[in-house]
DNA sequence: TGTACATCAGTGAACGCGCGTTCACTGATGTAC
DNA sequence: TGTACATCAGTGAACGCGCGTTCACTGATGTAC
């Protein structure tokens, strides 16, 4: 506590940051695995080695930014998928949460979408580790319902993940739609209302049938 | 008629294919935009210059192996698709033809799964024409099975837009799967049955409740 | 069939350029007394 | 409070290297007669 340095860390902090959010800004228009360590300065107006006095290449930069563009997302899509409320109004809920995030960071969600199968390996790792805590923490929300009663664990985490998957899907399709045109926008509002919906029609059939837990 | 050239357009038939084939393998490492024209002819092992002969540029490769890719996909998935059979043998049919076809063409898959999003425009663009186009069959399909009865053409093509995308989704969940352990990708086709086993519950109640088409 | 000319896939030298990384440095900030 | 020393974020010169692209070329294949 006694070793609060104060301005120099600041500095150093506010530098940091600067170049993730120039890298950021650098990757809407290519991938990680193209994006220079002296473009990340110079966009900054930093000198190309002081580059290193925060990150140890671009991929470890990278890294970071997976971070920054998911580490807080977690209590946004614990507390949006998780209480309950009739279902057409959660599905509104969850589109609106999405719609919201995309236009709010747009190049995080960009980032994410292209290098979730990007060239980077460890970056592509820290991106499927983040998404598989998403599914984990919306497996645990979906337990908490009574529309899952009688649901066995293994249903449980595919439905998390279809969720999860198609909750990218939507943000992608925000994103290829052109922020000036409400009516694209609107668009890909009632598809994805509408995929979800199917999907919770089929949840609330999914015992249908059979006795069991939704084996064949 | 009378102008087959022959030999000479054979072999360059060929130089072209042996382009092609050296940057999917590279690609398996890499995104496109960090692709190098030298690597590739490197690879071939024919002269950095030779390569303008047959592209005129990296990125141009690229919407050739999306061509590539996906071209010859149409007919196995109309065929896949659209015959009847009960609707469990469908979606078994389904996932053997995506794990074949992951076996088959591994890199293909990746390099469609990476550059979808990826950093180079021209590419991406050839990706969602292709993708459009499946959707469009898919949807085509779909409408002549007697389980759309009553569906409006909008809904026909948001459901054939979910399978589109799960299509793409499982192919993805293939390739991360070790090829060396059947028991990962058993678990990957499981998983990928019960998600198509929902939506397929969720299609056949789709239109309960509501006497007309879908709406809330 | 043979000859003379045209085509064109692939060559190899050359270019200017930006890259990632190293190194010894500077000078403001931090710390000990 | 003042002084002497340590830390360390950022500098700037220098390096060797591979890149994309240009150009005039070569020699096998194609074509016209």
């Amino acid at each position: 506590m006694s070793h609060t340095p104060g301005i120099r860390q600041a500095r150093k902090q506010k530098t940091r940051q600067a170049l993730l959010d120039a890298a950021l800004e650098l990757l809407e228009g290519q991938s990680l695995s193209s994006l220079g360590l002296r473009e990340v300065t110079r966009a900054v107006g930093i000198a190309p080695t002081a580059f290193y006095r925060h990150f140890r290449s671009v991929e470890d930069l990278g890294v970071a930014l997976v971070e920054e563009a998911l580490g807080s997302l977690h209590p946004m899509v614990r507390t949006t998928v998780s209480p309950a409320g009739e279902g057409e109004e959660r599905i509104a809920r969850a589109i609106e949460l999405i719609a919201g995030h995309v236009d709010a960071h747009p190049a995080h969600v960009r980032f994410i979408a292209r290098e979730r199968h990007g060239g980077v390996r460890p970056v592509r790792e820290a991106i499927q580790e983040q998404l598989a805590r998403f599914t984990a923490e919306v497996g645990e929300a979906l337990a908490g319902d009574a529309e899952s009663a009688g649901w066995s664990e293994e249903d449980l985490l595919m439905l998390a993940q279809l969720y999860v998957d198609q909750m990218l899907i939507i943000a992608s399709l925000y994103l290829e739609a052109p922020a000036s045109s409400p009516e694209a926008r609107e668009r890909v509002s009632k598809v994805a209302a509408r995929q979800l919906r199917l999907i919770h029609v089929g949840r609330r059939h999914w015992l249908d049938g059979t006795g069991a837990a939704g084996g064949r």
